[in-house]
DNA sequence: GTAGGGTTAG
């Protein structure tokens, strides 16, 4: 065997191998003579298995290994290479790095250039850096490689940090780092530094290139700048799948679902094809707008594209049926998954707490905390959603305590998700604790607290914060407004409410439907019905369903026939199936005796098939919610809770209380409505309390429908009579019972 | 060696 050195970048292996049996033997004494030249490199690797690899490249077989003389040039840079890509490992890089400082070979930049890729894929961006350093002149190729280091590691800051160094060294960047620096300002937000990159790219004459392009449309949309990438987008000959997925969840990420869909159909239209990353998008959209149909015919064509095992189309698919209300089909693919990752915990929650399942929104949330599987903001809010829907007190307060040990403590998204929780658990108090302690309030900290006192009919309390709020510096806006409004009206402030109505133009705040149906109900509550009603016929957009509600609602109260019937054609019309709104009239005819009316209603809500849904009050005791239905005696004491209910009824009759007998639907005749009365839930939930509370404890109670006048009035004597406060959280808002009055002042 | 995705939403 003879060995030429030629130069130091290559030599020339000349070898008669004698028996094919021997090629592995052949190789290692091939290997023996190259060991000696290095030795380390020699010691650590499979130096066999890369010579073998090294044979393919040169197609010397092992037949020819063995028919003849092999006469072949050994290139050191090949070889080099072949050991930088099969390197698993920083101390193979480092022993290559130090042969090739050794060599002379330091020079060679596109070797180095390898080694600081490698070195990147392997996570070490560390020992990158330090060889990126040690190098004397990097050129462009260099500065890309420890650029795209930091970019696939996501450490954007040094990415922009490495390409100011690089402009500074008065190195001309390409298409390459400008791909990167353009995800980078992506990740970081950054729109003044993509602004200067973009002007960067015209001035280097990269406009044209698909990359550049691409990374221009996804920088501008992730800079909420869809305006901007859609003018790239627009201008762009060449459209990718890439170039149209990137504009499609720019749009869906910036709040505009229909439009991403519009581009979606422009691109099948254009004969594009699909692929499972911009099905995630299209999917996106459709979770947002809530189109089950679209989601599911999606589902259809993952299916027939056969991409239906790619496991983050089935995440976006899952969190597409969990969005839609189809949880159980959700769960079901949750269920699929080996190892759910976060997001897919994530979807599955908030598809639980989004769609009304808040127990079990919050028993996945626990089974994460159980498996010690780590949680994210996200994860917390929608637990927080579900806990509010649940109202209990007990549960608020684990999951605040679970908060304050965990790393969202000072997320303000998630301090304004407690006050929300605690104001719909009847916890004023625990609400103004986080609001008290969450550091710099934004608007809708401060407007999440105002609309819990009016949730509550603190009135006075939602204005005095308005104050300190303006004081503190900040500008309230439309929902701050929604929320002094309800506070007005929950207490009864009118003057106030009607007084704050027109400041909203001095913060160019455009009123809303919930503004206009705030005012409504204030108009409606001083008893100022053809007030209201002009008020409506002026407003400067259409009335919609909670304007007329509101209407109604007075109407209700003042028993006024004919406007009330007004306004209930007018919900008949826009809101047909809303059971509500039919009980509401059929309600205010009751409250005038018109029971031929009250029967017509009854007839046309059967002839749509709806029912009047069935009423049910949850009373929290030693933390676990009870429930109770009209009429219910499933309950395992309901024997003492009777006794209880008949003792209670007795007191009221002899403290004077008369039962209202017109908010009932049906046209009974009296004892048969007293009793349908007494047994309505809210009076057993209280019974219930009552009997398995110590005496003094607040009662909490929370229903589903809107509290009814009889059950209001026999509430307020009760709360007298035993010496409780009883809170109850209705559907509308909380009513608070005390000494024998409620802080709604009878009007809800 | 470059570009695109998902979970929340007061």
């Amino acid at each position: 065997m003879a060995m030429i050195m030629n130069k130091c970048t290559s030599v020339t292996l000349t070898r008669k191998l004698s028996h094919p049996c021997c090629f592995s033997s052949d190789l290692f004494s091939l290997t023996a003579n190259i060991r000696p030249l290095y030795p380390s490199t020699a010691k650590s690797f499979e130096f066999p298995a890369l010579l073998l690899t090294f044979l393919n490249r040169y197609s010397v077989s092992p037949f020819h290994l063995n028919n003849a003389n092999v006469h072949f040039t050994f290139d050191f840079n090949s070889f080099y290479v072949s050991f930088i890509d099969n390197s698993t490992h920083k101390t193979h890089l480092n022993q290559i790095h130090a042969h090739l400082l050794a060599s002379g070979l330091q020079d060679c930049g596109f070797l180095i250039t390898k080694l600081i890729n490698v070195s990147c894929n392997l996570g070490e961006i560390r020992y990158a850096c330090k060889v990126f350093d040690e190098f004397p002149d990097p050129d462009v190729f260099l500065w890309n490689a420890i650029i795209r280091g930091y970019s696939m590691h996501n450490m954007f800051g040094d990415v922009i940090e490495m390409y100011s160094r690089m402009q500074m060294a008065g190195v001309s960047p390409d298409c390459f780092t400008f791909s990167y620096v353009l995800k980078a300002c992506s990740g970081l937000l950054a729109l003044e530094m993509g602004w200067r990159a973009h002007g960067q790219i015209l001035r280097h004459g990269f406009e044209l290139d698909v990359f550049v392009q691409n990374s221009l449309v996804a920088m501008y949309a992730k800079c909420s700048q869809i305006r901007h990438a859609r003018m790239v987008f627009d201008g762009l000959y060449d459209r990718t799948i890439v170039t149209w997925t990137s504009i499609i969840s720019g749009y869906a990420q910036n709040g505009e679902p229909i439009e991403a869909l519009r581009i979606f159909s422009q691109m099948r239209q254009s004969n594009v094809k699909p692929d499972w990353i911009a099905l995630v998008s299209v999917l996106r959209a459709y979770t947002d707008v809530e189109d089950l149909e679209q989601g599911k015919s999606v589902h259809g064509y993952v299916i027939k594209m056969g991409l239906e095992y790619e496991p983050d189309l089935l995440i976006s698919l899952t969190a597409m049926y969990a969005k839609c209300g189809q949880v159980t089909v959700a769960r079901f693919f949750f269920n699929q998954m080996k190892l759910p990752n976060l997001i897919l915990w994530n979807a599955m929650i908030s598809g639980y707490a989004k769609n009304g399942y808040a127990e079990e929104a919050v028993g996945l949330f626990r089974e994460m905390i159980g498996k010690n599987i780590s949680v994210d903001s996200i994860t917390v809010r929608a637990a927080i959603l579900a806990c509010a829907q649940v109202g209990s007190l007990e549960l608020a307060r684990w999951m605040d305590d679970y908060i304050m040990r965990s790393e969202c403590r000072d997320d303000v998204f998630v301090n304004t998700a407690l006050i929300d929780m605690y104001a719909k658990c009847g916890s004023l108090d625990f609400a103004r604790i986080i609001f008290d302690r969450t550091l710099q309030k934004d608007v809708v900290v401060w407007s999440a607290m105002i609309v819990g006192y009016g949730l509550h009919g603190q009135g006075r309390e939602a204005i005095d914060l308005y104050h300190a709020m303006k004081q503190a510096g900040v500008c309230p806006n439309d929902v701050t407004f929604v929320g002094l409004l309800m506070a007005c009206n929950h207490s009864g402030l009118v003057e106030e409410g009607w007084e704050l109505f027109h400041r909203m133009k001095d913060y160019d705040i455009e009123p809303r439907h919930q503004h206009y149906a705030c005012v409504v109900d204030l108009l409606g509550r001083a008893g100022c019905l053809s007030q209201a009603y002009d008020f409506i016929m002026n407003m400067p957009i259409e009335p919609g369903v909670s304007v007329w509600g509101a209407l109604l609602s007075a109407c209700k109260i003042y028993r006024h026939v004919t406007l009330g019937e007004y306004a209930a054609e007018q919900l008949f019309s826009l809101d047909p199936y809303n059971t509500g709104h039919y009980v509401q009239l059929s309600n205010l005819y009751a409250s005038v005796r018109l029971w031929d009316c009250v029967a017509k209603v009854r007839v046309l809500m059967k002839e749509k098939g709806l029912s009047k849904d069935l009423g049910y009050s949850l009373i929290e005791v030693n933390g676990k919610l009870q429930a109770f239905r009209v009429g219910d005696k499933s309950h395992p004491r309901y024997k003492e809770i009777s006794v209880e209910l008949e003792r209670l009824e007795k007191r009221l009759k002899e403290a004077g209380f008369v039962p209202h007998t017109d908010s009932v639907f049906h046209d009974l005749n009296y004892e048969e409505t007293e009793e349908i009365l007494c047994n309505h839930s809210e009076r057993l939930a209280i019974a219930y309390g009552l009997i398995s509370t110590p005496p003094g404890t607040t009662l909490r109670i929370i229903k589903n429908l809107r509290a009814c006048v009889n059950c209001h009035s026999a509430t307020k004597f009760i709360s007298k009579l035993v010496n409780r406060k009883i809170v109850v959280r209705d559907a509308n808002r909380f009513h608070h019972f005390k000494d024998g009055v409620c802080s709604c002042g009878d009007y809800w």
